[in-house]
DNA sequence: ATGTTC
């Protein structure tokens, strides 16, 4: 049976799919990714925004969204979109503010009961380790230029040059840490003046470290590869790009307005704002964007290398007893030249994945020798007062979605109704009771992201793996958080 | 998300 909202068809392809049919300049149908019982938080908004992105020059396949769509700038928050490199576009609304925000998972070699005594302690150590708060600076020494460029133009490795990470840390990154497309010269000087002391700080609103421990396994086999285990303690990291990315972003939007109108590209908003993939513009956003994706990776790597030594100090153990090693780092926010099935045949497509997780089958040639049998780590966090999953990508998702996935639980309350609904609430107190020790700079901060303000992600989680986009694989509840 | 409206 068909279902309308706000005036818009939604055709039911399979239990936990909805088809959108081409109209009105659409090139491609829809296709939302969603349960029954979830439609019935969907308000018209994002549906039209799916809409919207149909209608982009070159765009293949369909316009994809995943269970944690909501309404974003230009395209929707939870959407994936892939336009043909030869005759397609390429836009910042489809990446979003927060370029390359991801997140990822360090496992550790500790039982959650190794830790729970000094679990107090090792948060405020943390806290004080790692700058938190929007305008969060001076995690390491002052960076010079030429530090920032390399930071932009070879991402992780720069790290490891330093001393924060190990090998294993490149491998087990998505694009290994790096976008070789990068270039530092794309990007403007706000941006560089912005990023020169943003890197290893947390950032603000949903971003966050958490200390977890496994608490349940669904897929014994791919845990065990992947070196998970029930009562393992675990670090989870989400963060971005901070106001390097924020300010490439902002640029773009505005260069990219202009050669929309250069390129005649007629669009049904204007926050679609595009150009052509191959185009001298699209190809210095593209450059750009690069650069503030390759700032991320190093960002998340440093950060979780300031962990692990407060982690060896708190605890007083060595490496070789805490056994702190990254399983995967994955990204959010991201436009990237894959090779895709395009009606039968192999094609080079622009992937804009918005609030979105890449999610490569087993045999994947992108993939480290590590993941070539299980496939990719997929990470999915949840809210500080829930759970968080770990999954794995399938041959399905490279069919169906472009190799994606959902990446979160999505907002259930705006920050303004977060706030009201948290008055004379005591949320430090009521996480406290569930075991749960926060650090966060603002209450406001707290209030803003208390669990009740998302959806639950298991829901979420389980629209993707019905669907067979991923696996399944455990589930991580946190035991200490920090916040900005 | 964001020197939270250059």
């Amino acid at each position: 049976m068909p279902l309308t909202i706000k005036g818009i068809t939604l055709q039911q392809i399979t239990e936990c799919v909805w088809e959108i049919a081409p109209e009105k300049g659409m090139r491609v149908p829809g296709r939302v990714y969603i349960s029954p019982e979830m439609l019935s938080g969907i308000n018209g908004e994002e549906l039209k925004q799916v809409m919207n992105v149909a209608c982009l020059p070159g765009i293949v396949n369909y316009s994809l969204a995943m269970p944690d769509i909501h309404w974003g700038y230009g395209f929707p928050i939870g959407g994936v979109a892939a336009t043909r490199v030869s005759d397609g576009v390429i836009s910042p609304g489809g990446v979003g503010y927060d370029i390359n925000c991801g997140v990822r998972l360090a496992l550790t070699g500790l039982n959650y009961t190794d830790i729970q005594p000094k679990l107090e302690q090792l948060i405020k150590n943390l806290y004080n380790a790692i700058p938190t708060g929007v305008g969060a600076r001076g995690a390491i020494s002052k960076l010079q230029l030429n530090d920032l460029k390399k930071v932009s133009e070879t991402g992780v490795s720069w790290a490891l040059e330093q001393g924060f990470g190990t090998q294993n840390d490149k491998e087990c990154t998505e694009e290994f840490g790096c976008m070789k497309e990068a270039d530092f010269s794309a990007v403007s000087q706000k941006a560089k003046e912005r990023g020169i002391d943003q890197l290893g700080t947390l950032g603000s609103g949903n971003h966050f470290l958490e200390i977890e421990v496994v608490r349940e396994i669904y897929d014994e086999e791919i845990a065990r590869s992947y070196g998970l285990f029930k009562g393992q303690v675990v670090v989870q990291i989400h963060t971005g790009s901070r106001g390097f990315g924020y300010q490439i972003c902002d640029d773009f939007v505005k260069q990219l307005g202009e050669a929309t109108k250069k390129y005649k590209i007629d669009l049904p908003d204007r926050q679609l704002a595009c150009a052509p993939v191959d185009s001298e513009e699209g190809e210095l956003y593209f450059r750009s964007m690069a650069s503030a994706a390759n700032f991320a990776w190093t960002n998340r790597q440093i950060i979780m290398e300031l962990a692990k030594r407060e982690f060896l100090k708190t605890l007083h153990l060595q490496q070789s007893d805490l056994r702190f090693r990254l399983l995967y780092d994955v990204s959010h926010n991201i436009a990237k030249i894959e090779k895709h099935l395009v009606d039968g045949k192999i094609e080079s497509v622009c992937v804009h994945r918005k609030g979105a997780t890449r999610a490569f089958a087993p045999g994947h040639p992108d993939l480290p020798n590590m993941y070539q049998l299980t496939g990719q780590p997929v990470l999915i966090p949840g809210d500080m007062g829930r759970y968080s999953f770990v999954c794995a990508g399938t041959q399905s998702a490279m069919e169906a979605t472009f190799g994606s996935s959902c990446h979160g639980a999505g907002r259930l309350m705006s920050r303004s109704m977060a706030l009201t609904a948290a008055k004379g609430r005591n949320l430090i107190g009521e996480l406290r009771e569930k075991g749960i020790i926060i650090q966060a700079k603002g209450n406001d901060t707290i209030a803003e992201e208390m669990p009740g303000v998302y959806k639950d992600v298991a829901s979420v989680v389980d629209v993707m793996h019905r669907s067979g986009i991923i696996r399944k694989v455990a589930k991580l509840r946190p035991l200490g958080v920090i916040k900005g």
